[in-house]
DNA sequence: GCGCATAACGACACCGGTGTCAAAGCTGTT
DNA sequence: AACAGCTTTGACACCGGTGTCGTTATGCGC
């Protein structure tokens, strides 16, 4: 007779079901060499009895565990919040958990630390956010360690069996496109930092999409920034100082764009009657911020769906998807410009 | 001889070391009736080895885990972040792990839900963050299921073991302090959601800082919102539309502050020229808006190591303290009311 | 009814640690 | 030298599952 007291064990529901803790674990496992009658009868002793397996034996059992692991150094709070909500979607009322790990890409010792972290956590996979996503040495450790991982990016960064990316680079020219449907002509460029992939992808983007529309992009129009609020008002101040001043800025994040509003506004020139902004990826602050931003949103959501699936189901249909569709998201920073 | 192909168990470093695997295992958890001669020698062969104690197999054995909960209704995505940061801080180098679990506080399952993944995972203990920590239903689950538990909150939800908060309270009458050192008498205030501790100490701050300065409270200068940009509008739009509105508003939270300064500008009132406003919570959003917000900060970080420590080593003296100190933030949104 | 292949189940070892308790080593006393 | 009492160590069972392989039902052809 089963402890009340205690969570039941797999022998409780054994002893209950008057079958061997075996065939317990066979149902438990779906094993499709159990009789109807038999599974039907253990899993009513299981159900019975509240019993879960208990997942720490499990994992010593069978060598694995069911721990993934997010890796990611914080670019933005909501992003990074978001994909955990979506790896949620994938995992729920599965036995697997969601491990967080912020680190810190500037340390000389990340790869260390994760190394450590690694070891200790012996993680089923990982997933790892951009802009560390973009560190092949990292992604060579995983491998080396025998840890799975799903890299998210914004580029071709991995095969497709470890790649979750989004297609930043046409929807920058959908960007352009929209700025150019709106009469502009002189359209600026606020850059990501160097090294970033994302960065570079934007940037790419945005200089295609120029060409296709036959404008020029003088020098003058290429500003630059961290991704960070205070970087944008700087590189926006430069454009806007300018002899012709941009009529448009593409900056490629929203912090930066925000950073943009903010300069515009210093000068007393109106969002968006004087200068339209458009930013990229759809934080809180673009909805937020006034006027509304216009910028580019990507399914963070089910792309971390996608990549959990990958890691731990690759059959799946979910985990098939490698590049998802980011799209513009037009609200009130963009108007015709005045001449 | 230890197969370099594989990673290395208790079982290899005994017998490297010439001793029993519970002599390791004593190396391990430091007990103190070891030989400082036979200590070292097991040490050197860990080291040597390379070798990490499963975490599964000691849970297993030891009848519990290494893996903390956090469970949260993401309010703001900055605070939940920063909040996993502090966490790290006090578990990094540890085996401990931090595993995540967003929920629906307006699901009526989500005490269901909680239920099943504590009962899945059987973890070490949770942290709860407001506002889902101010549900006494889920703090007696957790006693219920025998999960260790610690509640973060701006008021004195549980007892000292279960609980690290801040006093919101007191710094509210720091803001109200303020205003009224700017010059300001006709002080409104956008409370928060009812049923939301939060909101409620926030408001009886309010109120007692009021009265502290002889000043009124006329019922028109309360407005309520629900701690969203968009209620912040709504309520600050009522109370500038009487006939003697205020000159100042604090708002409950940032989110709704900076749908204050949505309104006033909708109206062409200049902040702070015409109206100072006041937030809380010091999120992004408040250092990014136009002009930047004074605000109240709160030590998130410090909160969550404290918290952390709670959980896994009550002795440590950072689990002691359970109250921390808000402290106002001082930017450009307040001014002196012009008459 | 018999032999045989196959389906269904169980006994037992094992995963990598920890707890219990007894044994071994050491010291000092008589 | 024998013994008590303490310190240090090891043998063995156990935590709650899974893998392997042998054993026992079951169905089927003749």
């Amino acid at each position: 007779m089963p402890d009340a007291s205690q969570k039941p064990t797999i022998n409780d529901v054994a002893r209950v079901a008057g079958v061997s803790k075996k065939t317990v674990s066979r149902v438990i496992n779906r094993s499709p060499l159990l009789k109807q009658e038999t599974r039907t009868k253990v899993e009513g002793v299981i159900a019975e009895l509240g019993y879960r397996p208990n997942p720490q034996a499990r994992a010593l059992a069978m060598g694995r565990n069911f721990l993934i692991g997010l890796l990611h150094d914080n670019p933005n709070a909501q992003t990074v919040l978001n994909f955990q909500v979506g790896v949620l979607d994938a995992i729920r009322d599965t036995e697997f958990a969601l491990v967080v790990r912020p680190v810190d890409r500037r340390s000389p010792h990340m790869l260390d630390d994760i190394r450590s972290f690694l070891e200790i956590q012996r993680l089923f996979g990982v997933l790892i956010l951009p802009p560390i996503s973009e560190n092949d040495d990292l992604a060579r450790l995983c491998r080396e360690m025998g840890c799975g991982y799903v890299r998210m990016g914004s580029a071709r960064l991995d095969d497709d069996e470890h790649l979750v990316q989004s297609n930043d680079r046409e929807c920058v020219e959908s960007v352009i496109d929209h700025l150019v449907a709106n009469g502009h002509r002189r359209i600026a460029i606020i850059k990501g930092p160097d090294g970033f992939r994302s960065a570079q992808e934007r940037a790419e983007g945005f200089a295609a999409a120029m060409k296709k529309h036959g404008l020029e992009i003088p020098p003058e129009a290429i500003g630059s920034g961290n991704y960070r609020f205070d970087s944008g008002i700087v590189a926006a101040e430069k454009l806007l100082d300018t002899d012709n001043p941009p009529t448009a800025i593409f900056a490629s994040n929203d912090e930066m764009a925000a950073g943009a509003f903010h300069a515009a506004l210093a000068r007393g020139i109106d969002v968006p009657a004087q200068l339209s902004v458009v930013g990229f990826d759809d934080s809180p602050i673009a909805a937020h911020i006034l006027p509304p931003m216009t910028t580019v949103s990507w399914p963070i959501r089910e792309m971390a769906k996608s990549a959990a699936f990958k890691l731990i189901e690759p059959t799946n249909p979910a985990a098939g998807l490698s590049t998802f569709p980011a799209r513009l998201v037009v609200r009130n920073s963009v108007a015709a410009p005045r001449e």
